[in-house]
DNA sequence: GTCCATGCAAACCTTTTGCACTATA
DNA sequence: TATAGTGCAAAAGGTTTGCATGGAC
């Protein structure tokens, strides 16, 4: 396990589910689990398949994405989109159990912050128009601090002044 | 045009902002920016070609995706990911040109909605990390009214209790 | 022994790209 | 007339599925 934090407890919790559903607790369901819980990362599946590689275990991609599925059935891992054109991966059970994200545009680094505000917003919006919020999601985009100290800068392409000839 | 709102003022900015790039001013650009404008829709690119196809235009796909690549370059439209697979496209210069977005995960349903709080947490923890916001993006998944009403329930199927055995 | 999972490859879906042809400016 | 756009089809990239084999319970 190299070196990552304990990932024993969840990959048991994850286990639990799996027995509560009827389904078999395998050999590759448990290193794909071990690996998600094992890192504060927002992992790619890509990336998934590659530590198990660089664990000395091949398991196939769509091994991967089945356990996947079940993990995220299992709300014990949340899918994310960062539009970056496929998912990621993080588990929920670390101290921060919902956060949002701060999402560079040019180095693409994730950064994650709670609001208890969001939770608000969740609740107030959802009483006005008599919706059911079972979750939600907050991301910001932008530059984060190294990109901005390193000179980047965003190059606005868009109209001078849309809205001066309407 | 079909009784859909009048676009061509958008339509004209979308060819000033051609203009402004050095680019021709064609047909087909035209037509996807005039059924984008004339839509108060979350359009996809299937959905913007079938209307395009009602009114008799056979316009590629191809040609469909470098027009919408040019309206989003432009900021006159912007493109959403509601996590379904494919992207969907709205107009910008309507009366609300920021706004939330609220997803029925039983009807897909979209509502949408504006909250001044968002761009107050936008900005407070983007000075918290130093980061340079460009823009954000907040969505509530969750049961609309109707669906509520009509009796329809979420399927929890997660861990009974995950956290207890930890 | 039954049922489900795995692995591989093929299929799928949305989006992008290459290229011969056409239209804009 | 030069330059860029269009349309078609093929390719690309992520994800899903079918099927024969192998493993969990």
């Amino acid at each position: 396990m190299k070196g990552r934090p304990d990932s024993s407890p969840f990959v048991r919790l994850f286990g639990r589910f799996l027995r509560e559903q009827g389904l078999p607790v395998t050999h590759q369901r448990e290193a794909v689990a071990e690996v998600v819980f094992g890192s504060g990362e927002h992992l790619s599946v890509d990336e998934i398949e590659r530590v198990l590689r660089s664990d000395g275990q091949h398991i196939g991609k769509a091994t991967i994405y089945r356990a996947l599925d079940l993990l995220v059935r299992s709300k014990l891992v949340a899918e994310l989109d960062f539009g970056e054109g496929f998912k990621r991966y993080e588990h929920r059970l670390s101290a921060d159990p919902i956060h949002e994200h701060l999402i560079c545009l040019n180095c693409n680094a994730v950064t994650e912050f709670q609001s208890d505000e969001v939770h608000r917003i969740e609740a107030m919006v959802s009483a006005r128009h008599g919706f059911r919020p079972t979750r939600h999601k907050l991301e910001i985009y932008g530059l984060c601090q190294e990109c901005t100290v390193a000179g980047v800068e965003v190059t606005p392409e868009g109209l001078t002044c849309p809205i001066e000839t309407v």
